[in-house]
DNA sequence: GAATGTGAACGTTTTCACAGCA
DNA sequence: TGCTGTGAAAACGTTCACATTC
Protein backbone atom coordinates (compact mmCIF):
# COMPACT_ATOMS: atom_id res chain seq x y z
CA UNK A 1 0.00 0.00 0.00
CA UNK A 2 1.16 3.27 -0.89
CA UNK A 3 0.00 6.57 0.98
CA UNK A 4 1.44 5.05 4.48
CA UNK A 5 1.90 8.19 5.86
CA UNK A 6 -1.07 10.41 5.60
CA UNK A 7 -3.54 7.08 5.80
CA UNK A 8 -4.25 8.06 9.10
CA UNK A 9 -4.99 11.89 9.06
CA UNK A 10 -7.14 10.75 5.65
CA UNK A 11 -9.52 8.77 7.89
CA UNK A 12 -12.89 9.69 9.10
CA UNK A 13 -13.48 9.29 12.66
CA UNK A 14 -16.76 10.50 12.87
CA UNK A 15 -19.46 7.59 12.04
CA UNK A 16 -17.37 5.00 13.55
CA UNK A 17 -20.06 2.58 15.44
CA UNK A 18 -21.23 2.92 18.68
CA UNK A 19 -20.01 -0.37 19.90
CA UNK A 20 -16.92 -0.38 18.57
CA UNK A 21 -16.58 2.72 20.72
CA UNK A 22 -17.70 0.68 23.87
CA UNK A 23 -14.86 -1.79 23.18
CA UNK A 24 -12.60 0.20 22.89
CA UNK A 25 -13.10 1.39 26.23
CA UNK A 26 -12.79 -2.15 27.55
CA UNK A 27 -9.47 -2.59 25.50
CA UNK A 28 -8.29 0.82 27.29
CA UNK A 29 -9.48 -0.23 31.24
CA UNK A 30 -7.73 -4.22 30.04
CA UNK A 31 -4.29 -2.69 28.79
CA UNK A 32 -4.44 -0.08 32.06
CA UNK A 33 -4.93 -3.16 34.01
CA UNK A 34 -1.55 -5.10 31.81
CA UNK A 35 0.28 -1.72 32.17
CA UNK A 36 0.20 -1.56 35.89
CA UNK A 37 0.92 -5.33 36.07
CA UNK A 38 4.26 -4.46 34.27
CA UNK A 39 3.18 -6.50 31.05
CA UNK A 40 4.81 -4.76 27.98
CA UNK A 41 3.85 -6.47 25.15
CA UNK A 42 0.02 -8.32 23.85
CA UNK A 43 -1.02 -10.12 21.31
CA UNK A 44 -4.62 -9.37 19.75
CA UNK A 45 -5.18 -12.79 20.98
CA UNK A 46 -4.42 -12.65 24.39
CA UNK A 47 -5.83 -9.28 24.91
CA UNK A 48 -8.84 -9.85 22.71
CA UNK A 49 -9.27 -13.50 25.01
CA UNK A 50 -9.34 -10.90 28.42
CA UNK A 51 -12.66 -8.92 26.56
CA UNK A 52 -14.55 -11.97 25.45
CA UNK A 53 -14.44 -10.67 21.59
CA UNK A 54 -12.63 -12.18 18.63
CA UNK A 55 -9.05 -11.41 17.76
CA UNK A 56 -10.51 -10.56 14.14
CA UNK A 57 -12.58 -8.19 15.81
CA UNK A 58 -9.95 -6.22 17.49
CA UNK A 59 -7.93 -5.73 14.85
CA UNK A 60 -10.76 -4.64 12.69
CA UNK A 61 -11.49 -2.43 15.47
CA UNK A 62 -8.18 -0.74 15.76
CA UNK A 63 -8.16 -0.40 11.94
CA UNK A 64 -10.29 2.34 11.50
CA UNK A 65 -8.16 4.51 13.34
CA UNK A 66 -4.72 3.46 12.16
CA UNK A 67 -1.81 1.17 12.72
CA UNK A 68 0.00 0.45 15.91
CA UNK A 69 0.80 -3.14 15.85
CA UNK A 70 4.04 -4.73 14.85
CA UNK A 71 3.59 -7.91 12.67
CA UNK A 72 4.95 -11.31 14.80
CA UNK A 73 4.94 -9.59 17.74
CA UNK A 74 1.44 -7.49 18.83
CA UNK A 75 1.16 -4.58 20.17
CA UNK A 76 3.20 -2.56 23.38
CA UNK A 77 0.70 -2.23 25.73
CA UNK A 78 1.73 1.31 27.22
CA UNK A 79 1.75 2.38 23.49
CA UNK A 80 -1.84 1.22 22.69
CA UNK A 81 -3.17 2.45 25.88
CA UNK A 82 -2.34 5.86 25.07
CA UNK A 83 -3.71 5.48 21.50
CA UNK A 84 -6.84 4.05 22.49
CA UNK A 85 -7.45 6.93 25.33
CA UNK A 86 -6.77 9.55 22.61
CA UNK A 87 -9.01 8.12 20.45
CA UNK A 88 -11.96 8.32 22.97
CA UNK A 89 -10.79 11.32 24.45
CA UNK A 90 -9.61 10.62 27.62
CA UNK A 91 -6.61 12.62 26.91
CA UNK A 92 -8.41 16.13 27.95
CA UNK A 93 -10.10 16.71 30.63
CA UNK A 94 -13.73 17.07 30.47
CA UNK A 95 -15.78 19.19 32.86
CA UNK A 96 -19.48 17.55 33.27
CA UNK A 97 -22.34 19.08 35.53
CA UNK A 98 -24.78 16.40 37.60
CA UNK A 99 -28.22 17.28 38.23
CA UNK A 100 -29.96 15.20 41.01
CA UNK A 101 -27.98 14.67 44.32
CA UNK A 102 -30.15 11.63 45.13
CA UNK A 103 -28.39 8.47 46.24
CA UNK A 104 -27.63 7.50 42.66
CA UNK A 105 -26.19 11.43 42.47
CA UNK A 106 -24.41 10.82 45.55
CA UNK A 107 -22.89 7.53 44.32
CA UNK A 108 -21.52 8.39 41.14
CA UNK A 109 -20.04 12.25 42.76
CA UNK A 110 -18.20 9.74 45.14
CA UNK A 111 -17.00 7.05 41.87
CA UNK A 112 -13.85 7.81 42.10
CA UNK A 113 -13.54 6.01 38.36
CA UNK A 114 -14.60 9.43 37.11
CA UNK A 115 -11.80 11.00 37.52
CA UNK A 116 -9.58 8.37 36.56
CA UNK A 117 -10.61 8.98 32.78
CA UNK A 118 -10.49 12.22 33.02
CA UNK A 119 -14.31 13.52 34.34
CA UNK A 120 -14.30 16.18 36.52
CA UNK A 121 -17.75 17.19 38.06
CA UNK A 122 -17.93 21.17 37.83
CA UNK A 123 -21.16 21.61 39.65
CA UNK A 124 -23.88 19.74 41.35
CA UNK A 125 -27.58 20.71 40.48
CA UNK A 126 -30.55 20.16 43.24
CA UNK A 127 -33.71 21.02 43.39
CA UNK A 128 -34.12 20.72 47.37
CA UNK A 129 -33.09 24.62 48.83
CA UNK A 130 -31.75 22.93 52.09
CA UNK A 131 -28.98 21.09 49.60
CA UNK A 132 -28.14 24.22 47.53
CA UNK A 133 -25.02 26.09 48.99
CA UNK A 134 -23.31 23.22 50.48
CA UNK A 135 -20.55 21.29 49.23
CA UNK A 136 -19.79 17.12 48.64
CA UNK A 137 -16.67 16.29 48.52
CA UNK A 138 -15.60 19.39 47.98
CA UNK A 139 -17.69 20.36 44.99
CA UNK A 140 -20.27 22.97 45.37
CA UNK A 141 -24.42 22.29 44.80
CA UNK A 142 -26.20 24.99 43.17
CA UNK A 143 -30.11 25.98 42.19
CA UNK A 144 -30.37 24.53 38.31
CA UNK A 145 -31.04 28.72 37.99
CA UNK A 146 -26.99 29.03 37.89
CA UNK A 147 -26.86 26.10 35.35
CA UNK A 148 -26.19 28.89 32.19
CA UNK A 149 -23.16 30.43 34.58
CA UNK A 150 -21.57 27.49 35.89
CA UNK A 151 -21.56 25.73 32.14
CA UNK A 152 -19.98 29.07 30.56
CA UNK A 153 -16.94 28.85 33.62
CA UNK A 154 -16.18 26.02 33.30
CA UNK A 155 -16.39 25.35 29.26
CA UNK A 156 -18.64 22.08 29.96
CA UNK A 157 -20.05 19.98 27.24
CA UNK A 158 -21.52 17.28 29.44
CA UNK A 159 -24.01 16.75 31.34
CA UNK A 160 -25.41 13.79 33.75
CA UNK A 161 -28.94 13.31 35.03
CA UNK A 162 -29.78 11.35 38.13
CA UNK A 163 -33.09 13.47 38.95
CA UNK A 164 -36.68 11.64 39.76
CA UNK A 165 -38.55 11.03 35.96
CA UNK A 166 -40.67 13.71 35.86
CA UNK A 167 -37.85 16.49 36.43
CA UNK A 168 -35.68 15.31 34.00
CA UNK A 169 -37.30 16.57 30.84
CA UNK A 170 -36.87 19.47 32.34
CA UNK A 171 -34.00 19.34 33.23
CA UNK A 172 -32.29 18.04 29.90
CA UNK A 173 -34.22 21.42 28.46
CA UNK A 174 -32.28 23.77 31.25
CA UNK A 175 -28.86 21.46 29.79
CA UNK A 176 -29.24 21.86 26.28
CA UNK A 177 -30.13 26.09 27.42
CA UNK A 178 -27.22 26.22 28.80
CA UNK A 179 -24.81 24.98 25.91
CA UNK A 180 -24.44 21.07 27.21
CA UNK A 181 -23.55 19.28 24.03
CA UNK A 182 -24.01 15.75 25.31
CA UNK A 183 -26.33 13.76 27.90
CA UNK A 184 -25.64 11.01 30.16
CA UNK A 185 -29.71 9.93 31.13
CA UNK A 186 -29.48 7.42 34.58
CA UNK A 187 -33.48 9.01 34.74
CA UNK A 188 -35.99 6.02 33.26
CA UNK A 189 -37.54 7.95 31.01
CA UNK A 190 -36.63 9.17 27.05
CA UNK A 191 -35.39 12.40 26.55
CA UNK A 192 -36.47 15.03 23.83
CA UNK A 193 -33.72 17.40 23.44
CA UNK A 194 -35.07 20.82 21.66
CA UNK A 195 -32.02 20.23 19.67
CA UNK A 196 -29.90 17.53 18.42
CA UNK A 197 -27.55 16.67 20.73
CA UNK A 198 -26.12 13.55 22.08
CA UNK A 199 -27.80 11.47 24.37
CA UNK A 200 -26.39 7.71 26.23
CA UNK A 201 -29.01 6.13 28.09
CA UNK A 202 -28.22 4.37 31.17
CA UNK A 203 -31.31 2.10 31.64
CA UNK A 204 -31.34 -0.01 34.59
CA UNK A 205 -34.94 -1.92 34.19
CA UNK A 206 -34.08 -2.29 30.73
CA UNK A 207 -31.02 -3.91 31.07
CA UNK A 208 -32.99 -6.26 33.90
CA UNK A 209 -35.37 -6.77 31.10
CA UNK A 210 -33.07 -8.41 29.12
CA UNK A 211 -32.10 -10.81 32.01
CA UNK A 212 -35.58 -11.73 32.81
CA UNK A 213 -36.58 -11.99 28.95
CA UNK A 214 -33.23 -14.30 28.44
CA UNK A 215 -34.39 -16.28 31.49
CA UNK A 216 -37.69 -17.46 30.42
CA UNK A 217 -37.01 -17.80 26.98
CA UNK A 218 -33.53 -19.64 27.58
CA UNK A 219 -32.22 -21.73 30.27
CA UNK A 220 -34.29 -21.72 33.73
CA UNK B 1 -58.54 -8.75 18.85
CA UNK B 2 -58.13 -12.25 19.17
CA UNK B 3 -56.88 -14.07 15.61
CA UNK B 4 -53.65 -14.73 16.74
CA UNK B 5 -54.05 -18.19 16.57
CA UNK B 6 -51.50 -21.07 17.17
CA UNK B 7 -48.92 -18.68 15.29
CA UNK B 8 -47.27 -17.38 18.18
CA UNK B 9 -46.81 -20.80 19.74
CA UNK B 10 -44.67 -21.73 16.34
CA UNK B 11 -42.00 -19.15 16.77
CA UNK B 12 -38.88 -19.36 18.40
CA UNK B 13 -38.48 -16.72 20.92
CA UNK B 14 -35.04 -17.59 22.02
CA UNK B 15 -32.12 -16.02 19.85
CA UNK B 16 -34.36 -12.38 19.15
CA UNK B 17 -31.36 -9.48 18.84
CA UNK B 18 -30.70 -7.85 22.24
CA UNK B 19 -31.31 -4.40 20.67
CA UNK B 20 -35.03 -5.59 20.24
CA UNK B 21 -35.26 -6.37 23.43
CA UNK B 22 -34.13 -3.12 24.53
CA UNK B 23 -36.58 -1.08 22.12
CA UNK B 24 -39.37 -3.77 23.17
CA UNK B 25 -38.18 -2.31 27.05
CA UNK B 26 -38.35 0.81 25.90
CA UNK B 27 -41.52 0.13 24.02
CA UNK B 28 -42.71 -0.67 27.45
CA UNK B 29 -42.20 2.55 29.59
CA UNK B 30 -43.93 4.70 27.04
CA UNK B 31 -47.10 2.52 26.76
CA UNK B 32 -47.34 2.46 30.02
CA UNK B 33 -47.46 6.23 30.53
CA UNK B 34 -50.07 6.17 27.54
CA UNK B 35 -52.29 3.78 29.17
CA UNK B 36 -52.00 6.12 32.40
CA UNK B 37 -53.07 8.88 30.57
CA UNK B 38 -55.51 6.62 29.22
CA UNK B 39 -54.78 6.75 25.82
CA UNK B 40 -56.61 3.71 24.41
CA UNK B 41 -54.70 3.71 20.77
CA UNK B 42 -51.36 4.03 19.65
CA UNK B 43 -50.12 3.81 15.82
CA UNK B 44 -46.69 2.45 14.76
CA UNK B 45 -45.89 5.88 13.87
CA UNK B 46 -46.88 7.40 16.98
CA UNK B 47 -45.27 5.24 19.36
CA UNK B 48 -42.29 4.84 17.77
CA UNK B 49 -41.15 8.40 17.53
CA UNK B 50 -41.53 8.73 21.39
CA UNK B 51 -38.92 6.31 21.46
CA UNK B 52 -36.88 7.85 18.41
CA UNK B 53 -36.75 4.71 15.99
CA UNK B 54 -39.08 4.49 12.58
CA UNK B 55 -41.75 2.71 12.23
CA UNK B 56 -41.06 0.33 10.29
CA UNK B 57 -38.66 -1.01 12.95
CA UNK B 58 -41.12 -1.23 15.35
CA UNK B 59 -43.07 -3.15 13.25
CA UNK B 60 -40.76 -5.16 12.23
CA UNK B 61 -39.63 -5.68 16.61
CA UNK B 62 -43.31 -6.63 17.03
CA UNK B 63 -43.23 -8.98 14.02
CA UNK B 64 -40.96 -11.39 15.54
CA UNK B 65 -43.55 -12.51 18.75
CA UNK B 66 -46.57 -12.18 16.41
CA UNK B 67 -49.06 -9.80 14.93
CA UNK B 68 -50.87 -7.57 17.68
CA UNK B 69 -52.19 -4.73 16.05
CA UNK B 70 -54.74 -4.14 14.01
CA UNK B 71 -54.69 -2.25 10.42
CA UNK B 72 -56.20 0.70 9.64
CA UNK B 73 -56.61 1.48 13.46
CA UNK B 74 -52.49 0.92 15.38
CA UNK B 75 -52.21 -0.79 18.25
CA UNK B 76 -54.66 -0.70 21.54
CA UNK B 77 -52.24 0.68 24.04
CA UNK B 78 -53.16 -1.69 27.31
CA UNK B 79 -53.16 -4.75 25.51
CA UNK B 80 -49.51 -4.36 23.64
CA UNK B 81 -48.41 -3.11 27.06
CA UNK B 82 -49.58 -6.36 28.39
CA UNK B 83 -47.93 -8.39 25.44
CA UNK B 84 -44.55 -6.77 26.01
CA UNK B 85 -44.81 -7.32 29.75
CA UNK B 86 -45.31 -11.05 29.00
CA UNK B 87 -42.76 -11.59 26.03
CA UNK B 88 -40.36 -9.32 28.78
CA UNK B 89 -40.37 -12.17 31.35
CA UNK B 90 -42.25 -9.04 33.88
CA UNK B 91 -45.35 -11.04 34.44
CA UNK B 92 -43.57 -13.10 36.96
CA UNK B 93 -42.12 -11.68 40.02
CA UNK B 94 -37.77 -12.31 39.91
CA UNK B 95 -36.31 -12.37 43.13
CA UNK B 96 -32.68 -10.51 42.87
CA UNK B 97 -29.98 -10.96 45.60
CA UNK B 98 -27.69 -7.57 45.52
CA UNK B 99 -24.10 -7.56 46.37
CA UNK B 100 -22.25 -4.30 47.65
CA UNK B 101 -24.59 -2.00 50.01
CA UNK B 102 -22.19 1.07 49.16
CA UNK B 103 -23.44 4.15 47.30
CA UNK B 104 -24.49 2.56 44.32
CA UNK B 105 -25.97 -0.53 46.14
CA UNK B 106 -27.79 1.59 48.24
CA UNK B 107 -29.12 3.71 45.35
CA UNK B 108 -31.01 0.35 43.64
CA UNK B 109 -32.12 -0.63 46.95
CA UNK B 110 -34.09 2.49 47.39
CA UNK B 111 -35.08 2.34 43.68
CA UNK B 112 -38.87 1.82 43.59
CA UNK B 113 -38.52 1.09 39.70
CA UNK B 114 -37.24 -2.05 40.16
CA UNK B 115 -40.68 -3.61 41.90
CA UNK B 116 -43.00 -1.95 39.42
CA UNK B 117 -41.36 -4.21 37.27
CA UNK B 118 -40.99 -7.11 39.02
CA UNK B 119 -37.96 -7.38 40.36
CA UNK B 120 -37.91 -8.20 44.32
CA UNK B 121 -34.76 -7.55 46.24
CA UNK B 122 -34.69 -10.96 48.15
CA UNK B 123 -31.34 -10.42 49.97
CA UNK B 124 -28.59 -7.64 50.00
CA UNK B 125 -24.74 -8.97 50.32
CA UNK B 126 -21.79 -7.10 52.38
CA UNK B 127 -18.53 -7.92 53.43
CA UNK B 128 -19.16 -5.06 56.33
CA UNK B 129 -19.74 -7.19 59.57
CA UNK B 130 -20.83 -3.89 61.07
CA UNK B 131 -23.65 -4.07 58.42
CA UNK B 132 -24.43 -7.86 58.26
CA UNK B 133 -27.93 -9.18 60.00
CA UNK B 134 -28.92 -5.21 60.11
CA UNK B 135 -32.18 -4.30 57.55
CA UNK B 136 -32.37 -1.41 54.63
CA UNK B 137 -35.70 -0.72 53.53
CA UNK B 138 -36.77 -3.88 55.35
CA UNK B 139 -34.26 -5.84 53.60
CA UNK B 140 -32.07 -8.49 55.43
CA UNK B 141 -27.81 -7.48 55.17
CA UNK B 142 -26.18 -10.64 54.80
CA UNK B 143 -22.74 -12.75 54.26
CA UNK B 144 -21.81 -13.25 50.93
CA UNK B 145 -21.46 -16.99 53.18
CA UNK B 146 -25.10 -16.93 53.07
CA UNK B 147 -25.97 -16.30 49.68
CA UNK B 148 -26.00 -20.15 48.50
CA UNK B 149 -28.77 -20.49 51.23
CA UNK B 150 -30.66 -17.34 50.33
CA UNK B 151 -30.73 -17.97 46.54
CA UNK B 152 -32.06 -21.79 47.41
CA UNK B 153 -34.78 -19.92 49.50
CA UNK B 154 -36.28 -17.74 47.36
CA UNK B 155 -35.55 -19.46 43.93
CA UNK B 156 -32.98 -16.32 42.75
CA UNK B 157 -32.19 -16.51 39.39
CA UNK B 158 -30.65 -12.55 38.83
CA UNK B 159 -27.68 -10.81 40.82
CA UNK B 160 -26.64 -7.58 41.37
CA UNK B 161 -23.41 -6.40 41.40
CA UNK B 162 -22.68 -3.12 42.89
CA UNK B 163 -19.18 -3.83 44.83
CA UNK B 164 -15.50 -2.59 44.14
CA UNK B 165 -13.69 -3.61 41.15
CA UNK B 166 -11.10 -5.83 43.48
CA UNK B 167 -14.45 -8.06 44.78
CA UNK B 168 -16.48 -8.09 41.60
CA UNK B 169 -14.90 -11.46 40.54
CA UNK B 170 -14.78 -13.55 43.55
CA UNK B 171 -18.59 -12.45 44.19
CA UNK B 172 -19.58 -13.24 40.60
CA UNK B 173 -17.67 -16.71 41.14
CA UNK B 174 -20.37 -16.73 44.72
CA UNK B 175 -23.15 -15.90 42.70
CA UNK B 176 -22.91 -18.66 40.07
CA UNK B 177 -21.56 -21.50 42.56
CA UNK B 178 -24.95 -20.45 44.23
CA UNK B 179 -26.93 -21.58 41.00
CA UNK B 180 -27.27 -17.62 39.92
CA UNK B 181 -28.29 -17.69 36.31
CA UNK B 182 -27.65 -14.09 35.08
CA UNK B 183 -25.83 -11.08 36.45
CA UNK B 184 -25.91 -7.56 36.05
CA UNK B 185 -22.55 -6.20 36.95
CA UNK B 186 -21.55 -2.36 37.62
CA UNK B 187 -18.22 -3.14 38.07
CA UNK B 188 -15.42 -1.63 36.06
CA UNK B 189 -14.22 -5.19 35.67
CA UNK B 190 -14.98 -7.58 32.83
CA UNK B 191 -16.17 -11.10 34.93
CA UNK B 192 -15.26 -14.30 33.73
CA UNK B 193 -17.73 -16.68 34.78
CA UNK B 194 -16.69 -20.50 35.78
CA UNK B 195 -19.99 -21.36 33.63
CA UNK B 196 -21.61 -19.92 30.34
CA UNK B 197 -24.39 -17.60 32.55
CA UNK B 198 -25.91 -14.36 31.15
CA UNK B 199 -23.95 -11.36 32.04
CA UNK B 200 -25.49 -7.32 31.44
CA UNK B 201 -22.68 -4.73 32.17
CA UNK B 202 -23.68 -1.21 32.92
CA UNK B 203 -20.16 0.73 32.38
CA UNK B 204 -20.77 4.53 33.26
CA UNK B 205 -17.41 4.93 32.19
CA UNK B 206 -17.77 3.19 28.94
CA UNK B 207 -21.01 5.62 28.19
CA UNK B 208 -19.00 8.88 29.61
CA UNK B 209 -16.30 7.28 26.72
CA UNK B 210 -18.75 7.26 24.09
CA UNK B 211 -19.87 10.99 24.70
CA UNK B 212 -16.57 12.24 24.91
CA UNK B 213 -15.03 10.23 21.47
CA UNK B 214 -18.22 12.02 19.87
CA UNK B 215 -17.40 15.41 20.91
CA UNK B 216 -14.16 15.03 19.96
CA UNK B 217 -14.47 13.81 16.48
CA UNK B 218 -17.76 15.17 15.47
CA UNK B 219 -19.02 19.19 16.79
CA UNK B 220 -17.45 21.02 19.86
C1' DG C 1 7.79 -18.38 12.64
C1' DA C 2 4.52 -15.42 14.48
C1' DA C 3 1.12 -12.15 14.54
C1' DT C 4 -0.74 -7.97 12.26
C1' DG C 5 -3.72 -5.76 8.76
C1' DT C 6 -7.29 -6.24 5.41
C1' DG C 7 -10.19 -7.54 1.23
C1' DA C 8 -13.79 -10.63 0.56
C1' DA C 9 -17.46 -13.59 2.34
C1' DC C 10 -20.77 -13.98 5.45
C1' DG C 11 -24.45 -13.03 8.73
C1' DT C 12 -27.41 -9.83 10.92
C1' DT C 13 -30.29 -5.67 11.42
C1' DT C 14 -32.53 -1.82 9.32
C1' DT C 15 -35.16 0.30 5.92
C1' DC C 16 -38.07 0.35 1.97
C1' DA C 17 -42.17 -0.26 -0.40
C1' DC C 18 -46.32 -2.18 -0.95
C1' DA C 19 -49.74 -6.07 -0.44
C1' DG C 20 -53.37 -7.09 2.63
C1' DC C 21 -56.83 -6.09 5.76
C1' DA C 22 -60.15 -3.44 8.91
C1' DT D 1 -58.74 5.32 3.37
C1' DG D 2 -55.35 4.31 6.92
C1' DC D 3 -52.23 1.61 9.06
C1' DT D 4 -50.35 -3.01 9.89
C1' DG D 5 -47.44 -6.88 8.51
C1' DT D 6 -43.81 -8.54 5.63
C1' DG D 7 -40.91 -9.96 1.66
C1' DA D 8 -36.98 -7.93 -0.70
C1' DA D 9 -33.18 -4.73 -0.78
C1' DA D 10 -29.88 -2.09 1.44
C1' DA D 11 -26.89 -1.07 5.12
C1' DC D 12 -24.20 -2.56 8.60
C1' DG D 13 -21.14 -5.37 11.47
C1' DT D 14 -18.47 -9.72 12.07
C1' DT D 15 -15.59 -13.41 10.77
C1' DC D 16 -12.54 -15.70 7.66
C1' DA D 17 -8.39 -16.48 5.47
C1' DC D 18 -4.20 -15.18 3.91
C1' DA D 19 -0.75 -11.86 2.10
C1' DT D 20 2.31 -8.99 4.49
C1' DT D 21 5.67 -7.64 7.62
C1' DC D 22 8.81 -7.96 11.45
Amino acid sequence: MSNHKTKNALRDYSHIPKVVIKRLSKYHSVLEKLDTEGIKNVSSQNLSHEVHVKASQLRKDLAYFGEFGTRGKGYDVSYLHGVIGDILGLKKEWAVVLAGLGHLGYALVSYRGLEKKGFKIAGIFESDPKKIGRNVHGMRIYSIDDIGRVVKDSDVKIGIITVPVDAAQKVCDAMVDAGIKAILNFAPVILHPRKPIFVEIVDISGELSILSHYLTFHAI
